[in-house]
DNA sequence: TCGCTGTATTGATTTGAATCAAGAAAGTAT
DNA sequence: ATACTTTCTTGATTCAAATCAATACAGCGA
């Protein structure tokens, strides 16, 4: 293993293989930071369906996802709804400076997290420039997913915003493949229904476009949850940009 | 006037009247820390139609938005244009943390900036805290302004779309009108044609339902580029939320 | 294994917005 | 003022995606 840490005996067990700790906001921490914020933290594996934040309502806790899909998602009054962010691991789930959530999240699939306290994390934020600048990072990061999304959904076709969200997933779920394989084997986080929510659809149009992707050769359904991309560049080159 | 400086004369006088300084990013800096700053700032008037930014290219400079709008897009390769954010004063026009833009800038209306080299601000982000605080709020109300319009872009028809917009410039432009007065007249900064390229529309869709709204005494159109809205109330409800 | 339930697919039809096509207005330059 | 350009509006038609309607399939408990 060529990542290791000179004083892993220090560092909180509950932390010790998390790698919220590496790619995500705890990286930022040293042994004694951790050890303190890891005082407060609870991991918990949830359910697909729980809800883990909802809008309007304070924001309690935070939580680095360490495990599964969790939808950010917002409804309009007559139930229309639309997904408005994925989070996957190590991602972070809250949102400071606000008194209540400006979305709601639930677990898109089985997920285990790692809960902290609200004020927990922000005095710690307040200790850690390190860690501010993650956080930062996070949000900024998390704008600009929002904003390819606003392309997607305001200027692509149905067969493109497909691809879209196959290409998302392909990419996300396994960004360290081997570049020479071009067949990806990828469980699909959202079912149909959630795919059209995230990509202002209808479960029809997405059964629709899945086939079209199918009968051009460029995917396979293993399942229905379950996509073999066949091709990875005919799919970027569904995605239309 | 109630806002008084107890040092004013402290205050590089590039400042002591700005905006940016009171709401901005600007107010979290003392007068050493100003005076340090505008050592490099330099404000100017652009017309209309000026490139601030191009994505993919790298970003030398941050701007304070002190007059007028600033319109974000992304471009699809075969032309197709998407306005993913607009900025008004005193937004902050720029992005940590990456070596190239995410997104094209450029004035919708003739707008006063405030220039400053990008790494002059992320010394001053490095030294203040406050500084960093309010680059990280900006960031957020980034990040819920691109999700609410995912929102509009998703799920709203195009009725519902083009009263969302006259919302927010109604609401964005006169933030502090008074509560009884329900008609307000307020200039578009954007054409029928960069509407239809926020709200993933066509010009002509823009047009049929700017139309629908006046024939439905929810707004009257002055000119072309200046709307009254006659009922507040009504066009808040034609939202759709 | 057999229903039962929810999800996914496919087909037929409708519809909202895009496209195609003129005009009308507004803005600019001469 | 006059022509010229660009933007906006309105109308006719087409088309992509929504809606309506079965049917197929998968997961689950009895």
């Amino acid at each position: 293993m060529s990542r290791q840490d000179i004083h892993n005996s220090e560092i909180p067990k509950l932390c010790q293989s998390c790698e919220a700790r590496h790619r995500g906001v705890c990286g930022a921490l040293n042994a004694e930071q951790l050890t303190a914020l890891s005082r407060h933290t609870k991991i918990v594996e949830v359910p697909a369906g729980t809800t883990m934040l909802m809008e309007h309502e304070p924001i309690e806790r935070y939580a680095n996802v360490l495990r599964g899909v969790i939808k950010l998602y917002k409804l309009l009054e007559d139930g229309r709804q639309q997904i408005v962010g994925l989070q996957f691991a190590p991602d972070l789930l809250g949102r400071q400076h606000t008194d209540t959530s400006n979305v709601s999240a639930e677990a898109a699939t089985t997920a285990k997290l790692c809960f902290f306290p609200s004020n927990a994390l922000e005095s710690v934020a307040q200790e850690s420039q390190g860690m501010a600048k993650r956080l930062q990072t996070q949000a900024l990061r998390e704008l600009d997913q929002a904003r390819e999304w606003m392309v997607i959904l305001g200027r692509k076709t149905a067969y493109e915003k497909v691809a879209s969200f196959l290409n998302l997933i392909a990419t996300a779920s396994d960004p360290e493949r081997d570049e020479s394989d071009t067949e990806i084997s990828v469980e699909l986080p959202l079912s149909r229904g959630e795919m059209a929510d995230f990509l202002g659809l209808t479960t029809e149009t997405v059964s629709r476009q899945m086939t079209a992707l199918r009968k051009n050769g460029i995917i396979a359904l293993e399942r229905s949850q379950v996509v073999k991309v066949l091709d990875l560049d005919a799919l970027t080159a569904a995605c239309g940009s």
